[in-house]
DNA sequence: ACTAATAGTGACTGCCTAGTCATATTTATT
DNA sequence: AATAAATATGACTAGGCAGTCACTATTAGT
């Protein structure tokens, strides 16, 4: 938690400091983000970011924080329930994921970058954690359509869970290493990384939902 | 590559060094392993490290090198052509890789740790080049698949071969988190990160099988 | 205008690293 | 045994970092 000065900061200051660093942690393992180069980069002291921060820490939980904060109020408007089935609501997650990063692309940068970012030594007993956390959400999925008959039940759900948590980060990655998106790019120039690409992240999502329908769905 | 001072020495000394570099760098990424603290270890001068090899990037790269080229002696005695359909032969894959850990622990601490450890700053390069190199063998695989129609050809080569890849890396993470394995430990004890867990490991492969057979099989 | 509280500062400490190089030791050759 | 070549050494350089703290500057309250 950040300390109370830093909440007692102008809104413009308070987000020109957090806008600094998530494009830092935006860009490096959370070791090799330097706190240092992010001060000298605002002009202001060392000594300030430790009047509002315990430590480094402190200060990168509370851009997870915000960044979560940001996203979740994309994503928890959505209710399965609104939907045919599972897999119509997976892609509606897509669609409000892409208004997050066209609307929010700091953050979007961030959190993109995040699970490199906590393999740093210094922070592995987080990174457990936000795992398991990213994880379940997606086996409660599962074990929901699971639990309507809408999913088979020969295969541990944790198994189903897992392999949609993965496909869902595979999706960023492949297109990144398919040259469509360039997150490293899109921070430098501060841009959404979507932006405009729609039409292929789409495409790219319904690929995987005609590869795991056959699957997952019961019959 | 090494200098030729590291090929001179005794075979004995030789390992001593190489088996001290991938403890180092099986538990820690690129940028937080250290040189100097291995050195200490071993009881040797850090200079000497400089006489066997360029840089820590040299060094490094041997240490893939040696690794990748062990594994490969247990996975390209393999012949897919031996097997009525893909899921077997990938199933059989991994009862190799199962034997290469038990039979080379060391080597596969190392190379379970080769993904997070390229994610550091200084060897970015290097991080593309080995995951494309991934990527594209399990596209391969893929594509031969598809040309004798026995994978559907609707869905995208790489998209399959991506999901393919990413499984692969997917179900070492699962049992990892499910705690059936825990490589940390058995590196910390020298055991093979497997060892016993025959089982659970394959259980887990057919579990993924049967969640991909019938979205990738033709029909 | 004066005091008290709050905020901002940057030189400094302590710690770590990769890589160098002149020197010393060991091994091989004559 | 004497010389030459190959190895091994570790103090040292140059650089990086998080975090501290005595001090200064600003703001708020009276």
């Amino acid at each position: 938690m950040p300390k109370k000065t830093f909440l007692n900061l102008g809104e413009a200051k308070r987000k020109q400091i957090t806008d600094a660093f998530l494009r830092e942690f935006a860009i490096k393992p959370y070791d090799d983000a330097s706190i240092t180069e992010v001060v000298r980069g605002l002009g202001i002291a060392k000594g300030s970011i430790y009047q509002y921060f315990e430590d480094k820490q402190d200060l990168f939980l509370f851009l997870i924080d915000e960044c979560v904060a940001v996203k979740l109020k994309y994503v928890l408007t959505l209710d399965r329930n609104s939907y045919p089935d599972f897999w119509t609501y997976f892609r509606e997650l897509y669609i409000h994921g892409y208004e997050f990063d066209k609307e929010n692309p700091l953050q979007s940068h961030f959190l993109h970058n995040l699970l490199n970012n906590l393999k740093s030594q210094s922070i592995m007993n987080l990174f457990n954690k936000m795992l398991n956390q990213s994880i379940l959400g997606f086996e409660a999925m599962v074990n929901f359509e699971v639990s309507e008959g809408l999913f088979r039940d020969d295969v541990p759900p944790q198994t189903m869970g897992f392999m949609l948590y993965k496909v869902g980060i595979g999706i960023q990655e492949q297109l990144e290493m398919a040259g469509v998106i360039n997150p490293k790019e899109s921070i430098k120039k501060s841009i959404p990384v979507y932006q405009g690409k729609n039409g292929e992240l789409l495409q790219m999502v319904d690929d995987y939902i005609k590869l795991m329908k056959p699957s997952f769905d019961k019959n």
